[in-house]
DNA sequence: TTGGAAAGTCAACAAGGCTGACATAAAATG
DNA sequence: CATTTTATGTCAGCCTTGTTGACTTTCCAA
């Protein structure tokens, strides 16, 4: 992998890949349409459980890291504790998350999927994966390499940080 | 490029990579960290001036096709034409976007930037280039081939052709 | 014991989606 | 020419999800 000069050409195998403005743009608009296609599954789940964005957001997180807390969760979505308590409440409610009194700390509520939310929590991210699988095995395994490693680099430092974590095996 | 029977690994180089649930789990938070970078830098200039992520939208669309009908706007973006209007009405008013009715047909109104509208569209697209190009260079080069693959193969058809139509040079 | 952190609550507000209904002008069609 | 369709705009009202500000309760820790 050799690096040119220039500030806008990048070499790759024999191919010249030139960063004009126009391939940025159309980097710009690849994210935008995307991340249209990318949540548009989940979305119409969503509606039939009379859900937004917001829900499935805490519920995926909720069950990555069962029993965490709900500063936790704030400083991963990045929202006010009072646009997140509107969202926990329902689900709260709704029976789908349990908000456990911390032990060491009671000020500290521990969030948990109860089976329901794993349900929903199931269907939603079984939608996102279908997508997300096929995209990959379409785009071929070097294309997935890549796609990562823009996306890491693309993160504010913060959330590559939570990003980071989420890491099971390495 | 080889392909396993196995429904889930495929072969790159020498170092399998298996799309388990936990794998296509990471690429989903990828895209819900990254998008976040991707319209942080613009976010906060737009806050400047009293404008929204709709507004950048539609700023940036009509720089890209300028004369683009509102009819092809609303193919674009994805919204109700009341949303829209919403939008376009403050642009305009705002002296931002001039809207000129149609010469052949009198019924649409082409869509086009003004000198200060093409200033902001200037800020916000400098700033999103630059995270995209930042981001493209530490990557490296094969790595944005693999991005924009991937993120072709996640867009809905109607937007992959969206997608595909706003190309310079192929 | 007192300060401050964690969490919850209430109120108010705004952006930006949505639907439905209606108006207007102009093009297209019979 | 009459009718229908299309493109656009607009008003009213609703929802989700974000915001700020103020206030309370709980309770850990210095």
């Amino acid at each position: 992998m050799t690096e040119r000069g220039s500030s806008a050409a990048m070499v790759r195998g024999d191919s010249l890949l030139f960063l004009t403005d126009d391939q940025l743009r159309r980097g710009i608009e690849a994210m935008f349409f995307a991340y249209r296609g990318f949540t548009a599954d989940p979305d119409r789940i969503l509606i039939e459980h009379g859900y937004g964005r917001a829900h499935h957001r805490a519920v995926h997180f909720i069950n990555r890291t069962p029993g965490t807390t709900v500063n936790n969760l704030l400083a991963i979505l990045g929202v006010t504790k009072q646009s997140l308590n509107r969202v926990l409440r329902t689900l709260v409610e709704d029976g789908l998350v349990e908000a456990r009194v911390g032990k060491r700390d009671k000020r500290e509520r521990h969030l948990f999927l109860t089976d329901a939310g794993k349900e929903l929590e199931q269907a939603l991210s079984e939608a996102q994966r279908n997508r997300m699988r096929v995209a990959f095995r379409n785009a071929g395994p070097e294309a997935v390499q890549g796609f990562r490693a823009v996306l890491e680099e693309m993160m504010d430092p913060e959330m590559r940080r939570q990003y980071l974590d989420g890491v099971d095996q390495g």
